[in-house]
RNA sequence: GGCGACGUCGCCAAGUGGUAAGGCAGAGGCCUGCAAAGCCUUUACCCCCGGUUCGAAUCCGGGCGUCGCCUCCA
């Protein structure tokens, strides 16, 4: 049975779904004025890994994510570059899909944008007039905050020392207060400024209020109620308080029927602000960072929990990959080597480890999904694999264990969103390795492939004879270009450096 | 001011009643021509003070400290 977390109840619920089998989940997606930053993508990645545990689970997912292309600051930026807005936010929808397939996201079931959902907008906002939930001023519609008892409930907010703030802010002036009954209230609908994207409506030309997309989006998709709400904790209040109060004041029931959300990532301690300088983004740091290390490092901490990002994590995360990559490609090596005769492992004790790693991993992520104890019991089954196929040189082995081992580790990762099989198939040296072989050998080889192979053979030979000047600078050769060579009881290979 | 979270080895981090997973880094050893990879060994008064309990990192109270949200924000 899977746990989670409910935002709104405050405690860890066990899940059941609102239809056997299948799961309906909408994670709130961008608004798209800029590239996402690496706040935006540990939120996206958290989910992904819901989405796949839930999957891996055999539940049928269906997954819907928005992007918000219609929005005050997408205006505001088209207006400063001097371009159309729907251009603008077309372009940033497109590098931020780029760069969530870059990081292995899976895309979502449905994707609906914002500014072609706007029929489905209207007719909630009618809904919400017709029941005496939202009132018109002016062209804008206003959602009434008190016609809606339950308000505050997601947040934990109580409305009545809401309004004390609020009278503050009006003390300092803030405009707009005029258009509504009540400070609280807030728009579902905005009367349309010179230049501006509008739609036609009933209320005259406008556009949407940011929380109503997503309301209405949910309910087209989805339906209501659903599963699994989800997005960032920093939404928790407004966004989500006044999506909930829209969706559930219009069909008078359940809007989701749980609500999850991640915690916030920090640079160095400090919240990631432009103010700061510390604003960090997803593309410029996959420049020089494999997605996986990313992901790995986002899964070392559970996803409610605040999130510190720096250099040195990063690069110890990248560490404990390649300690994983390391065990499967030394899984590979036994397997590909492996000869007929009695098994020098112990059969029964590795299969014995399969199946506790495989309930270790579920239970961690069965309790609200905790991705670092999953990580732990996965680490720990690599040391003890490690531990077991150590100090064997014979090369008999039971390739069914060894094979069952090297499925567990890369099934289980997969979870994660990590592929350990990536580009096996085609393997590609650098061109440089051409020279290094004529420079060695006096043969640049065929193919880089080959040429590695040269390499390797004259470096065993020039061991045998010790003259270590010549392995040395093959080895020494391939380090300068990305390789490091590794000596095995069954011979060297060689490797990509991590 | 209001709401909330957190404080576990040098760094990161799981564990929420039975005496401390795991990763990274460090040290020593094995293996090794040197490396690499791997293995073994090794480092915790669980922020402080009280309380409940046979027993608490884990529950309760107080204190100290850090952070988030309360305005657009993933």
């Amino acid at each position: 049975m899977i746990r989670v977390f409910d935002t709104q109840e405050r405690v860890k619920r066990d899940f059941v779904s609102q239809e056997h089998g299948k799961v309906g989940m909408y994670v709130c997606g961008p608004t798209t004025y800029n590239y996402i930053h690496i706040g935006n993508a540990r939120t996206f990645i958290s989910f992904d890994i819901i989405r796949r545990y839930f999957m891996w689970r055999g539940f049928k997912v269906t997954f819907v994510q928005n992007i918000t292309d219609v929005d005050d600051k997408i205006i505001a930026k088209a207006k400063d570059l001097g371009m159309e807005a729907a251009d603008l936010a077309r372009e940033y929808t497109d590098a931020f899909i780029a760069d969530m397939r870059a990081m292995g996201v899976l895309d979502p079931d449905i994707r609906p944008r914002a500014t072609e959902e706007i029929p489905a907008m209207i007719e909630l906002v009618t809904e919400l007039i017709e029941k005496g939930h939202a009132y018109e001023s002016e062209g804008d519609v206003y959602f009434s905050v008190r016609s809606f008892p339950a308000y505050g409930q997601l947040s934990g907010r109580n409305i009545d020392e809401m309004e004390s703030g609020h009278r503050e802010l009006r003390a300092e002036g803030q405009g707009l207060e005029g258009r509504k009954r009540d400070p609280l209230d807030f728009a579902v609908w905005k009367a349309a400024k010179e230049n501006e994207p509008a739609w036609e409506s009933p209320w005259g030309f406008g556009r949407p209020g940011w929380h109503i997309e997503c309301s209405a989006m949910a309910r087209k998709y989805l339906g209501i109620p659903f599963d699994i709400h989800g997005g960032g904790a920093d939404l928790v209040f407004p966004h989500h308080e006044n999506e909930r109060a829209q969706s559930e004041a219009a069909c008078g029931h359940t809007f989701a029927n749980y609500w999850m959300h991640g915690g916030m990532l920090q640079i160095n301690a400090e919240k990631m602000s432009k103010s700061l300088g510390n604003f960090m983004l997803l593309r410029d740091i996959l420049e020089t960072t494999r997605p996986e290390a990313l992901r790995m490092l986002m899964m070392q901490t559970h996803y409610r929990s605040p999130l510190d990002f720096s250099e040195e994590r990063l690069s110890a995360a990248e560490a404990a990959l390649q300690r994983v990559v390391n065990t499967v490609t030394n899984l590979d090596w036994l397997i590909s080597n492996a000869q007929e005769g009695v098994s020098a492992f112990d059969v029964a004790k590795l299969d014995r480890m399969a199946k506790e790693v495989r309930n270790g991993f579920i239970a961690a992520m069965d309790d609200d999904i905790n991705t670092a104890g999953a990580l732990g019991e996965l680490f720990s089954y690599i040391g003890s694999l490690n531990a077991e196929l150590a100090d064997k040189t014979a090369k008999a082995c039971d390739v069914g264990a060894l094979g069952q081992a090297r499925a567990t580790l890369i099934e289980l990762m997969s979870v994660f969103g990590i592929s350990l099989v990536a580009d096996k198939a085609a393997v590609e040296y650098p061109q440089e390795v051409l020279e290094l072989a004529r420079a060695v050998t006096g043969y640049p080889g065929l193919s880089t492939a080959q040429a590695v192979e040269l390499l390797l053979g004259c470096r065993e030979e020039a061991r045998k004879q010790k003259d270590w000047a010549v392995a040395d600078q093959v080895r020494d050769g391939l380090a300068a270009l990305g390789l490091r060579i590794e000596d095995t009881p069954q011979g060297a290979r060689v490797l990509w450096e991590a």
